[in-house]
RNA sequence: GGGCCCAUAGCUCAGUGGUAGAGUGCCUCCUUUGCAAGGAGGAUGCCCUGGGUUCAAAUCCCAGUGGGUCCA
């Protein structure tokens, strides 16, 4: 079956005498030491052998056993290399968290653009996999965070005509060697080579495929050796099991995986992964919510345990017809199974969410709607109700520190903190979220109806409310729900809205022959006038940028030249402005862009090609930018020094009158934090200390002050421009003043909140930072003014007389009833007038509509019905009844109405009601008995 | 990044274009030895902000602000 299958026949596998088989059960071909061997080895076609039957030479801790690899593969001169993060989104923007080793150095080492930063390396990754959150606890075996051990090669075909092209090249090692050192690991932790299988398994994933092996022992597969050397290609000689075709690439790489905690479990042969990796952790949580068990029932865990490792339960359906063949076998029943199996998967599942959230906070990442802080949030709701459910009591905070600490982090304290604001944050919507389904469960069972599916819907979707909760209270209510199988494609369809399509800007291919531009800025930052020389000119239709001095539609014009000193928009700084003057014209440059390392300078009119032009920048709009680059620097840095370590760049802009950075914290900015980032940014500029630049390797870069350069992207290459600014360093790719005090100072105008946790900066910087001052103290003088006191005193005058306008108000309130109730009993200005056995008052009132209904309720205190217009605004009218009279004013009101063009109603007793018509306001009165009596007699 | 939901008395919330409400808390008085409680009366409000539609907007529309939530 498989297409690769010469890719398998290995010189080392001839040498050390195996043989190639093909598994009776799967029918997999893999290869083995053990002539006599029948099946592949791995689940379903055989049972775990090592449980109670640890697998090696002695027992491993989580830390022995990462100890022992690494170090394995350091005496076989690899280097080792710490960790990744496992917010992998901090290195690369196509994936969220780090899922293997491989995430740390894809795209750029990979596709060989830049290089690895040892060359081969070992590693022990942090990952996390969200698609086995609902697994975990239960089968166990799976977790959702885990480490995966890893040794690496980069290698590139020796025969390129262009080896340079590529950050590596040469082989390191290939199949034969990487087989090899997986053979030789389980050779020093005292495996029987006899019984590990090699099986081929051809690998595809993200554009990329190879040969790959899967490594199998005791039933367990503790290994994937990988060997990527395929991309996809419609034209490939390759075709995978994916069905697309592949080709051979120019570089491959060797890419291997160790399950950390497979392999710690292997060592023990304990029932389940967890008891291995977390022995302490689970022990205090059975503890702490009380989960004992009788020798009997001890008895029982343990082999349910044992007969669950061997089942292959990858999908959540399974688990329930697993169970009962597993209660079959024990011979119990499958809720009593159950009963005595759930507490204890709570709290394997909390001990993996723990560490899970560990890693996450401890990385950095914040709680929040978006992205990774939406997983991040999930995990601890999640840990939460498991916590709730199991009767774990102890803080969750310090759940995840216990792990926090064993993981060995620094930023604890924030870590727990960030959990304590989750859990009051979720507390709340709980609080919120009960108040709500108990309102609806007592209006539906009012009804005697269940709450139906759409308010289940609308109650996860819109407030966060699982479907379990409602059922709980809606039965403390007396009724019930109907939770559908579909629930959850229910709540998705209501988000399956068109996704918005990438629009592909493709550019022409016409600058591919041009070099890349000589870029001056660097080197001299307050450079502003050069002399260049116009390799092309090319003309764009109709894309004048309406904010300069071209207007839309008329033609403008790029301009290469072989050198500059304008810096084109990047990194969140926009382009310079400036003019190119040649002895016959001078044209004013109105944007610049980078391509492919060729600058374009967008002009209004055209120069000729091979001319000389001298070039000069707007120099007030650069400096004012510079000192909002390097103020931008200093503003997250003193945000991080008040806020915590956590801190990060969520997106910034840099401005001429104002600049804004998105920080990524857990909590909104009050006043007072904010003026203590503004005090702390303003200490950096006095301190004047010089703002550096400098392009060491990236890797050194990295490994001096890790991942945190990487604040505004991630850029390419050997070497990166790195900025120190104070204690601050970040890779960046602006131009900066000399010194933090030619900032001048920075003045915070704004703190808002974009998403959960993410709050925006925005400030301005020198001549700015004045400038916005002297706006908002123009605003508080004029207020001042106004009200007629000095500036200091505003706060307390506008209350005041706030306070006072209110106090007014309903003082005219109380007064204008007065006075209706006063012109109600004197009967004076209205026309009276006999309806049957009733008396009416026809009466203009040129008032508001609150004097109208004073003046219109008094009369009908009196026994009186009251038809009041006003020709205050327009035509309006109110008509009230008393009771017992038998005239609709409604209707009244409606025939008034339609005399001055408009309409009106309300209940029978009291409407309003009125038109634009306001002339004909009198004529329309003096036809109101006549009205009333038609109604009367209707 | 996108979708959805919410904003009304100190608090929790009703309110279907037509006179702003309930429960709780608050104030006063009464009952009671005290506590707990009960009875009677009273005050609660820029209905988040700004536009628009309408004779009329807490209510409908748009934008903003603040909060919540789901998804990638």
């Amino acid at each position: 079956m498989s297409e690769l299958e010469e890719e398998y026949r290995l010189d080392y596998f001839e040498e050390e005498d195996f043989v190639r088989k093909e598994c009776t059960e799967c029918g997999d071909f893999f290869w083995t030491r053990d002539e006599d061997r029948r099946t592949c080895g791995e689940p379903p076609c055989e049972d775990y052998q090592f449980i109670d039957n640890a697998g090696f030479d002695g027992e491993y801790s989580l830390e022995e056993m990462r100890e022992a690899f690494l170090s394995f593969f350091e005496d076989q001169d690899h280097e080792r290399i710490d960790p990744y993060p496992v917010a992998a989104n901090r290195w690369r923007d196509d994936v969220l968290l780090t899922q293997a080793s491989i995430y740390d150095f894809q795209p750029l080492v990979t596709s060989g653009q830049t290089p690895p930063p040892a060359n081969p390396l070992t590693i022990s990754q942090p990952c996390i996999r969200m698609q086995d959150i609902d697994n975990v606890g239960k089968t166990g075996r799976h977790t959702m965070a885990f480490e995966m051990m890893a040794h690496h090669a980069f290698n590139a075909r020796e025969d390129l005509e262009d080896p340079d092209q590529y950050a590596y090249q040469g082989e390191v090692y290939w199949k034969d060697e990487t087989v090899e050192y997986c053979d030789k690991f389980f050779e020093s932790m005292g495996a029987d080579p006899e019984e590990i299988t090699y099986i081929e398994d051809p690998w595809v994933g993200g554009g990329n495929a190879g040969p790959a092996i899967e490594v199998i022992y005791r039933g367990a597969e503790l290994a994937t050796l990988v060997f990527m050397s395929m991309e996809q290609d419609p034209d490939g000689e390759y075709e995978m099991k994916d069905g697309n075709r592949y080709s051979k690439m120019d570089t491959y790489v060797v890419d291997t995986g160790y399950g950390l905690e497979r392999w710690t479990w292997v060592s023990q042969g304990t029932p389940t992964v967890y008891e291995a990796v977390y022995p302490e952790m689970i022990a205090f949580l059975k503890d702490n919510a009380g989960v004992e068990h009788t020798e009997e029932e001890a008895q029982l865990v343990h082999r349910s345990s044992k007969l669950a490792g061997h089942m292959d339960i990858d999908e959540a359906e399974d688990m329930e017809a697993a169970r009962d063949n597993i209660a079959r076998e024990l011979d119990v029943s499958t809720a009593d199974l159950e009963a005595l199996l759930e507490p204890l998967e709570d709290i394997y599942a909390i001990a993996d969410h723990c560490r899970t959230l560990a890693y996450m906070l401890g990385d950095g990442i914040v709680p929040s709607n978006v992205g990774t802080g939406y997983l991040a949030r999930m995990v601890l709701r999640r840990t939460k109700r498991l916590c709730d459910n199991v009767g774990v009591d102890a803080p969750l905070d310090e759940l995840v520190d216990m792990q926090a600490e064993r993981l060995g982090y620094e930023n604890r304290d924030t870590v727990r903190d960030i959990v304590r604001t989750e859990i009051e944050k979720y507390r709340e919507t709980l609080e919120q979220g009960g108040r709500r389904v108990e309102r609806l469960a007592k209006r539906y069972a009012e009804e005697g109806e269940p709450i139906p599916t759409e308010e289940l819907v609308e109650l996860y979707d819109s407030h966060g409310i699982q479907p379990d909760m409602v059922e709980e209270i809606a039965a403390d209510f007396g009724t019930g729900v109907d939770v559908p199988d579909d629930f959850y494609s229910l709540v998705a369809s209501r988000h399956d809205s068109g996704q918005p399509f990438e629009e592909e800007t493709e550019d022409e291919d016409r600058f591919d022959d041009l070099p890349a531009t000589d870029r001056h800025y660097y080197e001299d930052q307050f450079g502003t006038d050069f002399e260049a020389v116009v390799l092309d000119v090319f003309e764009r239709e109709g894309e004048g940028a309406g904010d300069g001095d071209a207007s839309e539609g008329e033609p403008v014009y790029d301009v290469v030249l072989d050198q500059t000193m304008f810096y084109p928009e990047g990194g969140g700084q926009p382009a310079d402005r400036g003019a190119l003057t040649t002895d016959d014209t001078t044209v004013q440059v109105e944007d610049v862009q980078i391509r492919d390392g060729v600058i374009l300078h967008r002009t209004d009119e055209p120069v000729g090609k091979g001319d000389i032009v001298r070039g000069n920048i707007d120099v007030e709009r650069r400096r004012r930018l510079m000192r909002h680059h390097t103020a931008t620097h200093i503003v997250i840095h003193a945000a991080r020094e008040v806020l915590g370590e956590h801190v990060r760049q969520a997106g910034a802009q840099k401005g001429i009158d104002s600049s804004r950075i998105d920080v990524r914290h857990y909590e909104r900015i009050d006043r007072e934090t904010r003026d203590e980032i503004e005090r702390v940014a303003n200490e950096i500029v006095m301190e004047n200390t010089s703002v550096q630049q400098e392009w060491p390797n990236r890797h050194e870069a990295e490994e001096e002050y890790g991942f945190d350069l990487y604040q505004g992207g991630i850029p390419a290459g050997k070497n990166i421009r790195l900025i120190h600014v104070a204690e601050d360093v970040q890779a960046c790719g602006g131009t900066h003043v000399r010194r933090t005090g030619d900032v001048g100072t920075i003045k915070i105008l704004n703190t808002e909140r974009v998403q959960d946790g993410v709050e925006r900066i925005t400030f301005a910087a020198g001549e700015a930072a004045v400038e916005a001052t002297q706006r908002t103290e123009a605003a508080l003088a004029d207020a001042a003014e106004i009200l007629d006191v000095v500036p200091a005193e505003v706060p307390e005058t506008a209350e005041r007389f706030f306070e006072e306008w209110k106090a007014r108000g309903k003082q005219i309130e109380d007064l204008k009833e007065q006075l209706a109730e006063a012109r109600a009993s004197g009967g004076a200005a209205g026309e009276e007038v006999e309806v049957g056995d009733a008396t009416a008052v026809v009466q203009r009132l040129d008032a508001d509509m609150d004097e109208l209904r004073a003046t219109a309720n008094a009369l009908v205190e009196e026994g009186k019905i009251a038809v009041i217009g006003s020709g205050a605004d327009g035509a309006q009218f109110v008509v009230a009844v008393p009771e017992g009279v038998g005239v609709n004013a409604g209707e009244v009101v409606g025939e008034l109405a339609r005399k001055v063009g408009g309409g009106g109603g309300g209940p029978p007793d009291f409407a309003q009601g009125g038109g634009p018509d306001g002339a004909k306001l009198d004529d329309a009165l003096e036809d109101a008995p006549e009205v009333l009596r038609q109604v009367r007699n209707a």
